[in-house]
DNA sequence: GAAACATATCGACGTTCATCGATATCTGCA
DNA sequence: TGCAGATATCGATGAACGTCGATATGTTTC
């Protein structure tokens, strides 16, 4: 198991930040700094029905199965998704909170 | 001399991306992703004039001079700084069309 | 020109990270 | 119970990164 991310309010462009709300951030941002990850975010977020199988994303990524599962399990503890084990699938569904909290991070 | 960094108009919540944008914004966020360059950032947004000396950014960052300059380097580099030597000292500005392209690729 | 100063570059070191093959775990099915 | 399949974990490897002391570069001042 990995150490969990904590959300964060704190905004980038709004004020001097203390080292440990840069810190906060930066995890957060860390999440999103690897194509890999881009990528399987931007396929989850566009599947029809909001989720996507972790066996329909190895292809598409091009990379090892071991790998994806490794991304995957970062972007879950990042709280940017969350997984849902059904049967022997996996599914994947976005966190849109998260996401915006990253994104007004980056508003004044 | 390090290598420039393209500036994106790819979202990734707007449908799957292709290896090549996702690489783009993930060296975007990558930039973001270091509590160090987080403050400069956000020392310098929060600067009365919108420019910072770098000799103001050392001691508050609580990092070797090198280090602050790397970094600062790093951002200048990602797009998000502009640099302008007058004099013996070196001043920073924002981007702040650069951190929008980044907040928008977290919309929809 | 020399001294003082601000900043950038260099070289090194330890850490973190992306990646993958092998393997373990768990589920569904016959 | 046994097999096949999906996914997670383990261990290893090579690359990228943050950091800093030493040093180089360029600028101001005397």
């Amino acid at each position: 198991m990995r150490t969990k991310t904590q959300r964060s309010c704190s905004s980038v462009l709004a004020g001097a930040l203390a080292e440990h709300d840069a810190e906060q951030l930066a995890q957060g941002f860390r999440a999103l700094a690897d194509p890999a990850r881009i990528r399987l975010l931007s396929i989850i977020a566009a599947a029809p029905t909001g989720e996507a199988c972790a066996c329909d994303l190895v292809e598409p990524l091009g990379r090892a199965q071991p790998t994806v599962s490794h991304h995957l399990s970062l972007l879950v503890d990042a709280g940017l998704l969350t997984r849902s084990k059904r049967g022997r699938w996996a599914w994947y569904r976005l966190v849109p909170e998260r996401v915006d909290a990253l994104r007004n991070a980056l508003s004044r």
